[in-house]
DNA sequence: CGGGTTTGACCAGCGC
DNA sequence: GCGCTGGTCAAACCCG
């Protein structure tokens, strides 16, 4: 249950939030463990998806792009990112939908270990854009 | 001038 | 064993 301290570090600054992002992570680990194997369960894994206009979403931290790759499934790009932190070696994929372009899905990948000092708003406007439990309970033919 | 981003090439893992 | 897809690195360019 590690993989839970991602997200409540994350939202540390509010309590308020944190339980709305363990509410979020919940979701998301329930489709690692009935898609499957404990390989991905392995590595810290937690996509969410986010209906915004940017590929980039400001959660509190900075990332650095270290590469762009077109993948088959998607007719977008996905983009892929680094924590800027050299100690901290957490990363994060963010991609959008075949269909809806609108569809943000963003993958982040470790554990943060230094502290956030972003102002929680932040937080607040990527929550209000969440829109995980429908997409991944749906589970749209445009995904698979 | 420096940092960050961009784009292409290279490499590794998996499937056939 | 070869080919394909996906992931990472690295050098060059652009912006602040």
């Amino acid at each position: 249950m590690e993989k839970h301290q991602v997200m409540l570090h994350t939202a540390s600054t509010s309590t308020a939030l944190s339980s709305h992002f363990k509410d979020v992570e919940k979701q998301v680990s329930e489709i690692s463990s009935q898609n499957q194997s404990d390989k991905e369960a392995k590595h810290h894994r937690y996509a969410f998806q986010t209906r915004s206009a940017v590929d980039v979403l400001d959660d509190g931290y900075q990332w650095r792009k270290y590469g762009k790759k077109i993948v088959k499934n998607n007719t977008f790009p996905r983009s892929y990112y680094k924590c800027a932190h050299r100690e901290c070696n957490v990363k994060k994929q963010i991609q959008r939908h075949s269909s809806d372009e609108e569809i943000v899905v963003t993958t982040y990948e470790g554990t943060h270990t230094h502290p956030v000092d972003k102002s929680v708003e932040t937080f607040d406007q990527i929550l209000g854009n969440l829109l995980i439990g429908n997409l991944f309970n749906n589970a749209p033919p445009t995904l698979e």
